[in-house]
RNA sequence: GUCCCGUUCGUCUAGAGGCCUAGGACACCAGCCUUUCACGUUGGCAGCACGGGUUCGAAUCCCGUACGGGACGCCA
């Protein structure tokens, strides 16, 4: 049978990076065994569940390029479904109704609590009931746990964990609305599609053995398990929107690549040798989910500037320059197909120097402003009267020089040298004319680009403001 | 409280008994490169949670302790 493995998030907020991690393990371990890779929407939750957050674990996954092969289920869908399987096990007699009030309920758990024992629940005197003996109230189905012995699950992470069945009650599968437990529905799903291994969280890894139960009562087949750990914050603590960006689209929004996203959240707890960048492509080929750690990690945002940084530098310069130009609109920048241009013909050097595409739409501002672009007060500071000169006389000069980059480069190092300063005396005031800020790409990459009428306009305006 | 899982530089990790004087990456510090800023490059700082075993030999195996996390719902 070909592997199968399905990301399961419940719709009640946006998609956070652990769930993308999450979802990207099950894709990869997909692809690495040549199966395929499935979306079940948990949406039991009626009260909890929207269709914008739908949508936006949607967006997430196609942002981030790991849309599911086939469409996603919607577990609410499927409750008829459950509700045959928890049936089923009644008529086997592996489960039974329990005629529990939520109120009594409590009171056992508050009852064993106050004798400071462990709660357990205790369903005997309803098993084996007739109907007419039962309490006028609509009853729940529970199905019967193990009495003895122990369950052993061999995760594919965690190792062999076991649990004696002396930790296991009857857990409830069909409520008494007559809607399945989000514990049985998932073994019902998980059974009908097909699912051969089942990659999740780990705070799941207890829950298993109760899936187990459902498994096992029905004679299906159990999965194979992973439980991969979780992602905590800076501080080790429960990730949270305290912590900066946590939704997969934060991350757009801020400027980052999802490559570098995908590669970052990678590296938290996959390792690979020293492998630290590494392509979509690449990975496909050597991941094993033998090779997760088991500890949990926490996110590390200096790291993924630093991912973004590799990506960015390796992307293509009409991908970023589409990029840019949407930021630009964002920000009421105007931009002509001139500007647009310049641009794209500064990428390669506006790149190198940019950590996300916020910055690089920062960097990138001075090439479609409008006129002398703003001056930083810093640049303003070191245009002294003496630099002032030097600009006035390189606006004269430039008029007759070549005016390709390489060409420009050559120029202005004879320049300075027939004038006997230092090339950076000459470069530094140009980069402020030009640019209006002190740091920027290669002086002769931004006259190039700019051209010669704005160059010279610009260094005329800066002489003289 | 009970059960389950975990613990290597500040952070992410390599490490499956001798290859470890514990390797890499990010961050940080210093130098080099240089028309600025980056990139690149050289070097530096810094870690096997603790205590017992097992073994000729342990970061690696076993047992405790401590600390962290998770699960204990007619939530998912």
């Amino acid at each position: 049978m070909s592997v199968r493995t399905r990301f399961a998030p419940s719709p009640t907020g946006y998609l956070h990076i652990g769930g993308a991690r999450t979802a990207l393990f099950n894709y990869l371990f997909a692809r690495r065994h040549g199966g395929q890779y499935l979306l079940r929407i948990e949406d039991t939750d009626r009260a909890r569940s929207t269709p914008e957050a739908v949508q936006q674990i949607l967006d997430s996954l196609e942002w981030l390029g790991l849309s599911p092969d086939e469409p996603p289920v919607f577990q609410s869908q499927r409750e008829p479904r459950h509700a045959e399987i928890a049936k089923a096990l009644l008529a086997m007699g592996k489960a039974y109704l329990a005629y529990d009030t939520p109120d009594e309920l409590a009171a056992m758990r508050a009852a064993a609590e106050a004798e400071k024992r462990p709660f357990k629940y205790d369903g005997s005197r309803w098993i084996g009931m007739e109907a007419k003996d039962a309490p006028s109230v609509a009853p729940a189905i529970r199905i019967i746990a193990p009495r003895e012995g122990e369950t052993v699950v061999k995760d594919l992470v965690q190792g062999e964990v076991r649990v004696a069945s002396t930790e296991l009650d009857d857990m409830i599968i069909l409520r008494s609305d007559g809607t399945p437990t989000y514990l049985h529905a998932v073994v019902v799903d998980d059974h009908d599609m097909d699912i051969t291994h089942v990659i999740r969280g780990d705070d799941h890894l207890t829950n298993t053995f109760r899936q187990c139960m459902v498994y096992d009562a029905m004679g299906w087949r159990r999965p194979h398990f992973a439980h991969v750990p979780l992602i905590h914050g800076a501080d080790g603590a429960k990730l949270s929107k305290r912590h900066g960006a946590v939704g997969a689209l934060d991350f757009r929004e801020q400027g980052f690549l999802p490559e570098a996203v995908c590669n970052c959240l990678l590296r938290l707890g996959w390792g690979h040798g020293d492998t630290e960048i590494i392509s979509r492509e690449d990975v496909t080929k050597i991941f094993d989910i033998a090779d997760v750690g088991r500890a949990a990690s926490r996110m590390d945002y200096a790291k993924l500037s630093h991912f973004n940084g590799v990506w960015l530098r390796a992307a293509d310069d009409a991908r970023l320059t589409r990029e840019v130009l949407e930021r630009f609109a964002k920000r009421g920048v105007l931009f002509g197909t001139d500007g647009a241009a310049r641009v794209e013909t500064l990428m390669p050097d506006l790149k190198e120097r940019a950590k996300t595409l916020e910055e690089l739409a920062g960097s990138a501002a001075f090439a479609v402003h409008e006129g002398p672009p703003p001056m930083e007060a810093k640049a303003a500071a070191l245009l002294t009267p003496e630099a002032k000169e030097r600009l006035k006389d390189l606006a004269v000069f430039l008029t007759d020089a070549p005016w390709e980059r390489k060409d420009l480069e050559q120029w202005l190092r004879d320049y300075a040298d027939v004038k006997g300063v230092k090339l950076g005396s000459v470069a530094q005031p140009l980069r402020i004319a030009l640019t209006g800020s002190t740091t920027s790409p290669p002086i002769d990459a931004v006259l190039a680009a700019l051209g010669r009428g704005e160059a010279v306009t610009r260094i005329l305006a800066a002489a003289e403001g």
